[in-house]
RNA sequence: GCCCUCGUGGUGAAAUUGGUAGACACAAAGGACUUAAAAUCCUUGCCGCUUGCGGAGUGCCAGUUCGAGUCUGGCCGAGGGCACCA
């Protein structure tokens, strides 16, 4: 038999699709469109792993519904600014551009031997100037909308890639990508004010039926909206403070305040600044890490003033005032009123302080209640609260508060978010320039459409400390309107630029605008999106932003929600490697002996085989996708990275399955050439219908299982086909039979093995009826059985399987069995008590 | 501390609305073919007794039910997200 040579066909197939122009899109308005968008990479050189597993899942959907004949668009880009870029360039010397457009043209060429369907024709890379200049556009767009400022204010700098870092971006304390600790720096910097839309990205994410609901949960907490209120505070002081605000969620505890206590950074604090003491407090302060485990040791500190708060509800009831460390700035009002009864905060300061702990809340009939070390938090009732004893706490207890409150003038109902405005300044040379430059006063001003785009400048020189734009004298001056100015060095965060990016695949040609409004409003909103989980806060928020951000006010586009449907995956794991000094070893560096024992390749010394971890370049278990593909085919591969997991879990690499899956190819070949013999043979018309069933099973199956992203239990689905169709090989079956069928099973598995299975369907030599080739229509009439499996249960355990007619009731049935010696046998001559019958299904005997 | 998700063989995993637990695959052991190896194919899978059968069994403990991997409550464990958020 004649081996399947993987290289010729795919490659065969590759120059096909691309000269046919096969994956081309345009706007149909007679079809369905589907847009099918997974993540673009960043073009780090190489694709990796998770690439092969993202783009295939990706891949398999795409092929699917165009088969269904949907319009699909599947386009691909890359993420092509960035801090690696810029390093590359610091270390060998030599452009960002260059370095990242030979990496580009290196990944596309290794997608491209993925075999996947992609509209290479709508290809986007961000740091093209045919990009960014739409980029600047929106930004200028923004900014007459009110949606983009400027402020002075505290920053997560990092000092290692010296940069700013949003707030997203600090991982522990840590900068994501340097991991250098974050110092706290005030810097000008450009804001977007997504907080403008908090309430409608909150409540947008109830209309994500298609999202993970995990995902909606981060995101939703992430926003974390609060209820609760404003109180004012009247104060007693010698200075000229008359009133402190504070934002509380439980003003219902207010009986039991103790202190007030204040963010070192609240307005009130400059009253202080000419106290040394204060001073060095704030310095203290401003010690404490952001770390988790600094914060979770950290001590409760505060500074104590002279000022005196009255509590609203009794004006009798005057507490002292103190600055805190455990008070933020940056939520609420950077002032809350401590009750440490309910509150471990609140609790610890108090103790260490020695101010008074006065419960208010009780559990529901329990009366000897007492605060010890641990603050009561839990639902009961109200004490010690005068006029607002026995309420319900929460239920009553919160509004009744608030009523009382507002109708006194003394507070407002109030709503928080702790989701802040997105800082979108970076000290970096690889990114979208900002368009806007500075007088001489330093006074910002709109860089004018018509000199857009402002492109970033060619350097050679990384030798300069901080942003090299800032070194660039000349093209940091630009004229406008006759009067010269200085611009903007800042670039903008690179999650800019794939807030938007979808959109720009709709209109990828258009040089006029960042895209048409037809085209967004017929492919958009992206039918599904499928990336990793990573991304579950910071590129899905910013471009649900976007989206609010660009149609509002605008009546030629309203599609709010850029991703109808999210799925994420999982990541590719492999074993990890140490040798006997704990160096990390590549896969390639060791050999297996007898399937246990692991040594190095040369056999000089043992390994050590550590926990399957996410393949990364720092642990060196990866696995170069290129390699593989070289060896295996491209099939054999995407059948692999599908097959063993589900899509959204982790899965576990490993070179005996991808072995196997290469195998499995081999043997459809091999079936393929005892078919084709079987077909030559042409059998008189044969009435029974066994690969009729098989085929229509099988699409049944491969059909759910691809809607519901089950794809591993598609790769089972084939080899279940595989191993029916061997066993009916010699049943004889007329020629049409097994074209009909075998032609069917061959495109319902195209979508997972497209190279193979095009071949395939060419050498069934059908092409000349069958003009294009569609998912096929099946008749589930002939998956009704005339037989049935009826499960016996005795005492609900089974006892035994009839295979019996359909539709047999229950005296039947019970005949039947009392001719099932064996089953029989467990009935002996006890009598029946109960019995349960199910239809075509089950019988459950009592006795 | 708060929130979310998940616990099924040696391993990755399957199991419509509660109805034959372990599909499909990996590994291992035994067998067939072969002079031999590779490749291929078959069998086994936890505990008993010779085949066959019987028993236990989906993290643990209860509950609902004729029947629970699936539903309810409690506990234990793992992973992820958030975090002095007032």
């Amino acid at each position: 038999m004649e081996r399947y040579n993987f290289k010729e066909i795919e490659n065969k197939w590759q120059k096909k699709w691309e000269k046919d122009k096969t994956f081309s899109s345009k706007i149909d308005k007679n079809k369905k469109k589907f847009y099918c968008l997974e993540m673009f990479p960043y073009p780090s050189g190489k694709i990796h792993m998770g690439h092969v597993r993202n783009y295939t899942i990706g891949d398999v959907l795409a092929r699917f519904k165009t088969l269904q004949n949907y319009n699909v668009l599947h386009p691909m880009g890359w993420d092509s600014f960035g801090m690696p870029a810029e390093n590359a360039a610091r270390q060998n010397e030599l452009s960002p551009k260059d370095w990242t457009e030979e990496n580009i043209s290196n990944m596309k060429t290794q997608l491209k031997q993925l075999g996947l369907s992609i509209d290479w024709d709508r290809e986007i890379s961000t740091c093209s100037s045919d990009y960014y200049k739409h980029q600047q556009e929106f930004f200028l767009e923004l900014y007459d909308k009110g949606l983009v400022y400027r402020k002075e204010n505290y920053v997560n700098w990092d000092p290692v890639d010296k940069t700013v870092l949003a707030n997203e971006q600090v991982i522990d304390g840590k900068g994501w990508r340097s991991g250098a600790i974050v110092e706290r720096r005030k810097l000008n910097q450009w804001f977007f004010k997504i907080t403008k839309f908090s309430n409608e990205l909150l409540n947008g994410l109830n209309e994500l039926d298609g999202w993970p609901n995990k995902v909606k949960t981060m995101q939703k907490n992430w926003i974390g909206k609060s209820y609760g209120c404003e109180i004012n505070f009247k104060i007693e002081s010698t200075k000229e403070i008359n009133e402190i605000k504070c934002y509380t969620t439980r003003p219902d505890t207010l009986f039991g305040m103790s202190f007030l206590a204040l963010s070192v950074d609240h307005p009130i604090a400059k009253f202080y600044y000419s106290d040394p003491n204060f001073q060095k407090f704030k310095e203290e302060c401003s010690k404490t890490g952001t770390t988790e485990e600094s914060l979770a040791i950290a001590e409760k500190l505060g500074f104590k003033t002279e000022l005196l708060a009255i509590n609203p509800l009794d004006k009798s009831i005057k507490v002292p005032v103190y600055f805190a460390n455990f008070v933020l700035m940056d939520y609420g009002l950077g002032a809350v009123f401590g009750c440490p009864a309910h509150d471990q905060r609140d609790l610890d300061f108090a103790k260490k302080y020695d101010l008074k702990i006065t419960p208010v809340v009780k559990p529901i009939n329990e009366d000897n209640f007492i605060i010890e070390n641990k603050a009561y938090t839990e639902d009961g009732e109200l004490f010690n609260s005068k006029f607002l004893n026995g309420l319900k706490v929460p239920s009553d207890s919160i509004p009744k508060t608030i009523d009382y409150l507002e109708k006194n003038n003394l507070g407002k109902k109030q709503t928080n978010f702790r989701l802040k405005d997105w800082g979108i300044s970076r000290q970096r040379y690889w990114g979208c320039p900002i368009p806007i430059a500075y007088d001489k006063k330093n006074n910002p001003v709109k860089i004018p459409k018509d000199l857009l785009p402002i492109k970033l400048p060619e350097i050679k020189n990384f030798n300069t400390s901080g942003n090299p734009l800032d070194h660039m004298n000349d093209w940091k001056k630009i004229i406008i309107d006759g009067k010269e100015y200085t611009k903007e060095t800042d670039t903008l965060d690179t999650f800019v630029d794939s807030s938007w990016y979808f959109l720009r695949f709709c209109s990828s040609d258009n040089s006029n605008y960042g895209f048409r409004y037809e085209d967004i409003n017929y492919w958009m909103p992206v039918d599904q999106y499928i990336g990793g989980v990573e991304h579950a806060i910071l590129h899905l928020l910013y471009s649900r932003f976007f989206m609010h951000a660009l149609s509002e006010d605008n009546r030629k586009f309203n599609i709010k929600e850029p991703f109808k449907g999210l799925f994420t995956q999982g990541m590719v794991c492999h074993e990890t490697y140490k040798d006997q000094n704990n160096n990390w070893l590549s896969p390639d560096e060791i050999i297996n002996v007898n399937g246990k024992k692991f040594l190095l390749k040369d056999r000089t010394q043992e390994i050590k085989v550590g926990p399957s971890e996410s393949m990364s370049k720092s642990k060196k278990n990866t696995i170069d996708p290129e390699k593989i593909i070289n060896e295996y085919g491209a099939d054999a591969v995407r059948l692999f990275i599908l097959s063993d997991s589900p899509p959204e879990k982790d899965v576990q690499w490993s070179d005996e399955g991808m072995n196997s899956s290469f195998k499995f190819v081999q043997k459809l070949w091999i079936l393929n050439q005892k078919i084709l013999e079987e077909i030559k043979k042409d059998h008189p018309k044969n009435i029974k219908n066994d690969l009729e069933i098989i085929a229509t099973q099988f699409i049944e199956n491969v059909q759910n299982n691809v809607e519901n992203f089950s794809y591993n239990k598609i790769i089972a689905n084939f080899y279940e086909v595989y191993s029916a169709i061997n066993k009916i090989l010699n049943f004889k079956i007329d020629k049409n039979t097994w074209i009909k069928n075998y032609l069917n099973i061959l495109i319902t598995m195209s979508p997972v093995i497209p190279h193979f299975s095009s071949e395939c369907i060419e050498k069934l030599d059908v092409n000349k009826s069958v003009n294009k080739i569609y998912w096929p229509k099946v008749n589930k009439d002939v998956l009704i059985k005339d037989k049935v499996n009826f499960v016996v249960q005795i005492n609900g355990k089974t006892r035994g399987v009839l295979n019996l007619k359909t539709g047999i009731n229950e005296k039947e049935l019970i005949n039947k069995i009392n001719e099932d010696k064996k089953i029989k046998n467990h009935i002996k001559d006890k009598t029946i008590k109960k019995i349960i019958f199910i239809p075509d299904k089950l019988i459950n005997m009592i006795i």
